[in-house]
DNA sequence: AACTATTTATAAGA
DNA sequence: TTCTTATAAATAGTT
């Protein structure tokens, strides 16, 4: 629909793309938006543009990240369909390698019924919003005073860690402190795998997979065998 | 683009919704298609149809959980600037006010099986451990190259907050954009309440307590209360 | 940012 | 569902 028919590759000049992008995403998430109202469905458009800039659709029935659950909560006989294996995908978006760990060894936990599933689902639920908390104090600025406050959190630890550092460096030789913070926080996490508890029932491989890269990313880090010896 | 001009309400009939559905899903995702082609972008397209069946497109790019990584990602900031942004234009494009969120929309999560218990545990220590690791980020310095890493960190994100205010200053006197961050935060953290469910089990209720007060604590702030256009 | 000649999508009907 | 077709909508190239 335009002067020509244009053909469907890759535009050549980076001007171009640019100018399409902007044009047709226009049109794509109009009719995103459309469909979602018109149809009354759950839908998601991510877009990335050639930038890098991200942006997003969605209806408006469920936001972001329910239809991202909901299509990634997949079942498994729908998710065989894709094509690609969430372990590979994480190791390159965090950039690390997984390691020849026994993974069965730290996942298993002995929680076998609904209640202490309950229970420990109750628990993580608490832990992570106390996360949450924490994390919001670095990042979270709805307001202009809340910006402000941020503005000061980070110029203080900005100083901190500048003093810190002065400390690395006149304690080169000696041994870091422990990183057991770390092993805490990760024992709250994990979980029961169950697998062979519950051989009727088709467990998420993909998820198992994903959380046992992410959990043991911090193996990767040469620190923790050393504060593991402390 | 029809016979007549469609008015962009939610079908009435369930029938009407089916075939606009099929009609426009062929539409939208051939253009999404078409769009990452030309522009090479990553894009990830998510569709649940009127009676449930998913299908999604994805640029040639990247694989479908690496765009939606990506996404998830993003930090709160640039979610917030993307919302403003999408805010004032939906604003121009649709001359629509935002209107109020029906809170209980978000907080419901549709699991009662063991089995999706146990996927919503999966998927929250997935979130958990992305969380730590952000969180990391701005706490976690044990050596110098990571003091030197944290403080460039620190840096970048002090720069980041400042234009923030500065986009805030800017939109004082507009409607403020909505929260669903937060609200996304909590509906991946919430559960099935399903305590009625299980009448002989008795579940923590202390911690229940604790989880409710520390997850509508977010309730307080009247910034709550907002869109959900977005 | 606008304009406009064309192509493309699609609503209704068969 | 699929096709046909009149019409609305999107957009490529231009200004």
């Amino acid at each position: 629909m335009g002067r020509v028919k244009l053909a469907i590759k890759t535009i050549e000049t980076s001007v171009g793309r640019q100018v399409t992008y902007s044009k047709r995403r226009a049109g794509l998430e109009k009719k995103a938006q459309e469909l979602a109202t018109l149809c009354d469905i759950d839908l998601l458009l991510i877009l990335f543009s050639p930038a890098g800039k991200p942006s997003w659709i969605n209806g408006n029935k469920s936001p972001p990240e329910e239809v991202l659950t909901r299509f990634a909560n997949l079942s498994p006989q729908d998710r065989a369909k894709r094509k690609v294996e969430a372990l590979e995908q994480l190791k390159r978006v965090f950039k690390k390698l997984d390691h020849d760990v026994n993974v069965e060894e730290y996942t298993r936990v002995p929680t076998q019924s609904i209640e202490e599933l309950h229970q420990h689902l109750q628990h993580l639920q608490i832990q992570y919003l106390h996360l949450q908390q924490r994390l919001r104090g670095y990042e979270s600025c709805q307001t202009l005073e809340e910006a402000n406050g941020l503005e000061g959190v980070l110029h203080k630890r900005l100083e901190e860690v500048r003093s810190q550092k002065q400390l690395l460096e006149s304690n080169l030789c000696m041994v870091p402190y422990n990183e057991s913070i770390e092993q805490q926080l990760y024992a709250e996490v994990m979980l029961p795998s169950s697998m062979e508890q519950h051989p009727a029932t088709n467990w998420e491989t993909e998820s198992n997979r994903q959380l046992n890269t992410l959990a043991f990313q911090h193996l990767a880090n040469p620190m923790f065998i050393q504060s593991n010896l402390l």
